[in-house]
Parts: C-alpha cells; sequence; structure tokens
DNA sequence: ATCGAACTTTAGACTTAGTCTAATCACGTG
DNA sequence: CACGTGATTAGACTAAGTCTAAAGTTCGAT
C-alpha cells in the first residue's frame, strides 16, 4: 500500500515519479520547476501531466499550493499548519514552524469565518548569499 | 501641489485616470481590472501604460503589490501595515485593521532578518452571498 | 488469454498575466 | 518655435497554466 494508494490516487510510473520528488521537497518548487526535476529522472513524461497530478496532489490533500511568489504558485508537502518567510533577495521560501510565533485574537475578528491563517514574512536570510 | 507630484510623479491625464480610481479603491484589483475601470472614463488608455503607472506608483510608495490570489497580483492604496483575509468562496480579499491581532515572539526567530510580515487569513465572510 | 470500459498520458493549441520594443506624442525650456 | 526629455501607444513577445482530442494503460469480467 502506497501512500498515493492510501489517499485514493493510482499508482501510475508518472505519479509515483512526482510524488519521489515532490513529497520529499523542501525547495518549494513551481509547476515549471517540479518537471524539470522529474524529467531529469523520467525524461518521457509531459507538462501536461506534472501538472495534472500536482493538482491530483493538492486535491486530495497530499500537497499545499501555495500563492506567495509573485510570478507563480509553489507546491509545499509539508501538510502540518506552518508559516512562510520569504526572501526577497532570493525569492527561497523557508518554512517556519507553527510554535515559533503565536497569532493573538484571531478568534476575536467579527464577520469572517477562518478556515485556516498563517503569518507571511518577508526579508533576508541571515547569512544567505545574494542570488543564491 | 498633487499627490502625484508629492511623489515624485508627473501627474499626465493617464496617471491622474488611474491614480483616481487606484488610490481609493478597497476592491483590491489586479492589472486588467484597474484597466477595465480606467478605461470606462478614459477610453483611449493603453495597457502597457496601465501596467507601467502601476508599476511606478508601488515603486514610488503610493501602493502596495500583493500576492494573495492564486491567479494574479492585486494592488491595495492602504499602505500602513495591515493584514489580509481572502474569501475563498469569492475570491475577494478584505483589509484587516493591523491591532485587530497579534503576532507575538517574530523578533526571536533566528536566521531571518524580517522586514515586513501580515496575518493571512481564508475563509469564508459571514453574511456574505456566494459567488459576490 | 482477451475484450472493453474507465482511466492516464500526451503533444500541442489555447488563454491569460505581464513585459518589452520601437515609434509616436506632449510639453516645458531656451 | 525647435528641441530634448519623458510619457504613451499598439502590438509582439514570454511565461504560467488550462484544455482538447487522440492514443496508450490497466484491470476486471468473461
Amino acid at each position: 500500500m502506497t501512500i498515493l494508494q492510501e489517499h485514493g490516487i493510482q499508482p501510475s510510473a508518472q505519479r509515483v515519479a512526482v510524488a519521489d520528488y515532490v513529497l520529499q521537497t523542501i525547495e518549494h518548487p513551481s509547476a515549471d520547476l517540479v518537471w524539470n526535476r522529474v524529467k531529469a529522472r523520467v525524461p518521457y513524461i509531459s507538462r501536461a501531466t506534472v501538472y495534472n497530478t500536482l493538482n491530483l496532489f493538492v486535491e486530495k490533500g497530499l500537497l499545499q499550493a501555495l500563492a506567495l511568489a509573485e510570478d507563480s504558485v509553489v507546491f509545499d508537502p509539508k501538510m502540518e499548519r506552518h508559516h512562510h518567510f520569504v526572501d526577497e533577495r532570493t525569492g527561497a521560501i523557508h518554512d517556519v514552524a507553527w510554535d515559533k510565533v503565536q497569532v493573538c485574537n484571531i478568534e476575536g475578528l467579527k464577520g469572517f469565518e477562518i478556515h485556516d491563517y498563517q503569518v507571511v514574512m518577508r526579508g533576508v536570510r541571515k547569512g544567505a548569499r545574494r542570488r543564491a
């Protein structure tokens, strides 16, 4: 029983190849980066399949899609609640553990039924080289 | 002395038309929506000018560009720090005043030099009609 | 084994957001 | 009024993402 089957996904060769990379990465790849990474191992996979597979994984709860960068949606396999830090110099996205910061009084907000929230931080990673 | 001149921007007719709409809106428009709204009053304005003008306003500190929606960047003339709520049903974005929620311990984060942060919430607006 | 239905993959056309370019236009100064 | 700087324009271009119609797989029922 694979992780894919546990989530009701037929494990085709292409889907397994995408899963092998995207479910364990921390680099917050865009769809096109996933395509490139997976092509390195499975050169015959098509772009449409990668997009379909990523959308399927999101729908089935294996992956989160995040709109943090200006230019594209990125994917994150870390499904526990967490925050994000965006490096303004490199564009790199880093996970920040849920309990490192606290958000208070959010339950008190009137007029909104909040399903989910996170803190989005921008700045520079200390010690990181420019344009990594 | 107009608001544009105060920010070092030559006030051409097109820029004033864009400013008249975008600096007082609360609907968090995408660039193409700005184009459509402004065209309603100044039909001869071009797409490139609207994009140039919006980018200029952001650069000059009149406007914030936000990557919150999956499909496009939106603009917000509210320059004070504040948070955002995204309605999952309608896609509408609402401002949430800075002091309605508090974020704690963010200074204690090691390894990151944080220039800016906000809480991004998702859910549904109470009492809002679907697909507003 | 093999038929067929249902599902998956594919290449490429298509759409949409956004940028770039080269030509034209507007305007203040000498 | 000529000139130079800066603004505007249409349209070409790029990149992200979706859609389509055809071809390939899988798998259960026979």
